[in-house]
RNA sequence: CGCGGGAUGGAGCAGUUUGGUAGCUCGUCGGGCUCAUAACCCGAAGGUCGUUGGUUCGAAUCCAGCUCCCGCAACCA
């Protein structure tokens, strides 16, 4: 099995926070470590999404041009991931011509196919900045309530789904003008009420194995009907609609932003000089598995526009799991640059590290319920968990082994290990954990480690080699030798997650071949009890693997956030 | 009656699909140990599972009503 997996692309207009990592790329990167590990053919793709409003007008404010803008926050969010040691396989852009073919191809498909057709659509338009205004960027009286400052979509004093048309003394958002007018505007619509029954029934067909949350939402927006939605948009920024009658309109960045997937898809095997076709090898790949990870404001545009697209297209085949997680908030509040509720992504990284924050987050991935990111609850997660459970039994047994066996031990205090009952229970632990993944249960996961981690502990206190080395040194060793195992086996097993401690933990056994890693990750054992099979030493002294944070430290940062 | 999600010991969460003595991590308390990062091991206390009513021999779980919180999700990415 091959897995295709892709994580939302990263709306190029702001810096990335402890939501969407915890979210989207840090699960993502997760999951695709796990599936390389276990030997399978995995690519992770994803990329900035340039076009938009939004970003039109921050270039504007910023006075750069929109391409340099947008290219300054691909710089920027590739460089935090790398930080984050989240890692794809490509990260593109969606204005780089490559992406571009791509969509219009997908574009001329669908219209040839008769599920894109031109309407007319009335529009406002400000006469001052002559901006054909989107829902979100003009505001009015609300003509069900009289409240005021209901915007273009919703009014948010009675709820009332707004239409735009209607609003009573519209204002601009853009530039704060009133002598705004109703337009008459021809628009393309992607005709999703063609494919309803279709759609329905490959929704069905996958539906199971997907979230309560997806699931739910999905089914109460698609049951009865599904409504058309225009996309093409008056702009000067996106994708030209590549039809002569057309001329000056723009894709709108939903239709051509998950199309990214793809073309980036195809931009990757071309850069790497790859013999495979990203069409046939991949996306119409029956033997790939297709998973996304997305954030929930995302559901609709991968449960059921883009798997429209590509269905009604013919072009790919769908997604397989929706990874759709919750949001996760700060201090139980949504994350708001604008109000500066935000935590720098890189100071903290910078500061910290990406063992303790990928820790952290993982913790916090919203999989079923919003979570909270809390100065106290870093804090309380890797000092009491990582650094007393992981950090420490690592450290109290290779000093252990250090101090007491400088020329190593003999394999056979190894090999006594393989026909333990310690041995086949390790076995069924690991052999659960694969199961948990491989449900993309990520949290679970980590938990199911920590879990192994005690095991460890409680192994080597109830054996006690302190005092066993005062008596009987053979028994001391063997209990030394059964704690190192744990401590490769758990290394092993932390890969997908920390990486960096992982690389640490395994480094004190020297450098070896990554198929050792790889055989003792999927719970095949036949190499490590190879590699035990002569006397092994501990190559270097051990020292400080989990850094604790300082309880100052984060009340110094707790007092910086209440300021805000 | 806009839509969806949530409410479980002090904190964070699992369990709800398929009803059967309420589980995990952390914290707290008591004991043990001294190899290790004031760490580790053992034990204990602590919950009428938001609320009201219903179905049932039996409800955190199913049904109905209510309350509170989060988000906006088909023109916000």
């Amino acid at each position: 099995m091959k897995h295709l997996v892709t994580s939302a692309l990263p709306y190029a207009n702001g810096p990335i926070h402890f939501g969407h990592i915890a979210g989207v790329y840090l699960p993502a990167d997760i999951y695709c470590r796990h599936r390389k590990l276990q030997g399978h053919e995995v690519m992770h793709i994803s990329g900035s999404d340039e076009h938009g409003v939004a970003i039109m007008q921050n270039a504007q404010k910023a006075k750069k041009s929109y391409q340099d803008y947008v290219n300054k926050w691909n710089k920027t969010h590739k460089e935090l991931f790398d930080k984050y040691e989240i890692t794809f396989d490509y990260f593109g852009q969606t204005s780089a011509d490559y992406h571009k073919e791509e969509v219009v191809d997908w574009f001329k498909v669908l219209h040839e196919k008769g599920f894109i057709e031109k309407r007319a659509q009335d529009q406002l338009q400000c006469q001052s900045c002559s901006n054909y205004l989107p829902d979100r960027y003009v505001e009015g009286e609300c003509y069900e309530c009289g409240y005021e400052e209901a915007r273009g979509d919703e009014c948010p004093s009675c709820g009332t789904w707004i239409d735009a048309v209607k609003l009573k003394n519209p204002v601009c958002k853009f530039c704060s003008s009133k002598d705004i007018e109703v337009k008459s505007v021809d628009q393309w619509y992607l005709v999703l009420s063609k494919f309803h029954k279709e759609y329905r029934q490959w929704f069905e067909g996958e539906k199971d194995a997907w979230r309560k949350t997806v699931v739910s939402f999905v089914d109460s927006l698609t049951k009865e009907e599904m409504v058309d939605r225009a996309i093409t948009r008056d702009l000067d920024w996106g994708i030209d609609v590549p039809l002569t009658e057309a001329l000056g309109k723009k894709l709108y960045v939903w239709f051509d932003a998950p199309i990214g997937y793809v073309s980036n898809t195809k931009q990757f095997l071309k850069e790497t000089g790859s013999d495979q076709d990203y069409m046939k090898d991949w996306w119409q790949n029956d033997e790939v598995n297709i998973t996304n990870f997305i954030g929930k404001d995302n559901i609709i545009f991968h449960a059921i526009i883009f798997p429209m697209m590509s269905l009604a297209s013919g072009k790919t085949n769908a997604v397989n799991y929706l990874a759709a997680n919750q949001y996760v908030n700060l201090e139980g509040k949504q994350f708001s640059k604008s109000k500066g509720w935000y935590i720098d992504a890189e100071k903290a990284i910078n500061e910290f590290g990406p063992d303790g924050l990928r820790y952290y987050l993982t913790t916090l991935i919203p999989e079923t319920n919003d979570s909270s990111y809390t100065w106290s609850g870093f804090e309380a997660k890797i000092n009491n968990e990582l650094a007393n459970n992981i950090g420490n039994f690592v450290n109290r047994c290779l000093t252990f082994f250090y101090k007491n066996w400088t020329d190593g031990i003999e394999s056979k205090h190894f090999e006594s290990f393989f026909n333990s009952e310690a041995f086949s229970d390790l076995q069924k632990h690991v052999s659960e954990y694969h199961e948990i993944l491989d449900k993309v249960q990520i949290k679970k996961g980590l938990e199911h480690i920590m879990a192994l981690g005690q095991v460890a502990n409680t192994y080597f206190s109830d054996r006690a080699p302190w005092a066993q080395i005062k008596e009987d040194t053979e028994a001391a060793a063997e209990t030394i030798a059964h704690s190192a195992i744990y401590t490769f086996v758990l290394g092993c097993l932390l890969k997908p997650y920390l990486p960096s401690l992982s690389s640490k933990m395994l480094g004190y056994f020297g450098e070896q071949e990554e198929s050792l890693y790889a055989k003792t990750y999927q719970g095949d054992f036949s190499e490590l009890k190879n590699f035990f099979s002569t006397t092994t030493s501990i190559v270097k002294k051990p020292k400080g693997l989990v850094k604790k944070v300082e309880a100052d430290r984060i009340k110094e940062l707790t007092e910086e956030l209440k300021t805000k």
